[in-house]
DNA sequence: GTTCTTGCAAAATATTTGCAAGACG
DNA sequence: CGTCTTGCAAATATTTTGCAAGAAC
């Protein structure tokens, strides 16, 4: 993704798109998986933490982007619906406990589950853990 | 469960019966919902947290507990399988956003999901997050 | 008495906020 | 100017460890 289209996506979701803004949707567009604070903060480097938070809270806020809990902490992924009223692109993920990695099966959606009605869901977060390929096959690495 | 269950249950995961793991184990076993480091500090009362963190870590080594992330963090369920040789009891989870509830779906199995053979899957992790129920109707507690 | 367990304190992490300086309009 | 954004420092919260005293065997 070009700066012209995370400019206008950031747009699209009502935010101002300030430098810092641009920079963290970037590192998260050009990842092909959810990324941690810590992750970004070191790919971005430039950027506190703090704003770092502050931008993903915002992203958060306006749906830009959702959370997903593996069982590294929380990790924010660009949603990818364009419909920004809900968040309907959810996915299973793969979280490696070798690598720590965790990987968006895209093409896998969340099952339907069916609730009793009086439960509201609003989102939902599935994900499954062992080892990834490359783990599983370079066995010593740690990536 | 009564003393002599929760005790036998220990013993059946290799594990010593001391009389702080077996308030943690009660606690456990006393509530229908996965629990924090946090609730079960409070409900218990007597053990210092450090010693709640050291009794859990080894009830999942000995796969008498497993983890569950819901968006609150880390919660610890009492595994349901005999077979303590692998956590074959996963269910689904509700977490309310509105009380910070996590309830057990006892009856819901988490589908199963075909991955490419490569990745080995040890476990999964499944929550759905809405308004439970509770909070739904009464919308103004926060219990 | 040797090993295991526990509580306390504190270290290590992670998350979140206050505030003043700077950017933007 | 007035508002919004940012970086730094620091407050909070959470998780984890070191260690010495006590319990178990």
């Amino acid at each position: 993704m070009n700066d012209q289209n995370i400019i206008d996506l950031i747009k699209r979701h009502d935010i101002k798109p300030t430098a810092n803004r641009i920079i963290v949707a970037k590192a998260l567009a050009g990842q092909h998986c959810p990324m941690s604070m810590a992750e970004l903060e070191d790919r971005i480097g430039s950027i506190d933490k703090s704003g770092i938070f502050r931008t993903l809270t915002l992203f958060k806020e306006q749906q830009l982007v959702h959370t997903l809990e593996d069982g590294d902490g929380v990790r924010y992924e660009l949603c990818h619906s364009h419909d920004h009223s809900i968040d309907n692109d959810m996915h299973v993920h793969f979280h490696c406990e070798k690598c720590g990695q965790t990987i968006c099966l895209e093409h896998i959606p969340i099952p339907e589950i069916s609730l009793p009605e009086d439960f509201q869901v609003q989102s939902a977060n599935f994900v499954l853990k062992g080892t990834c390929p490359k783990c599983r096959n370079h066995r010593h690495q740690k990536p």
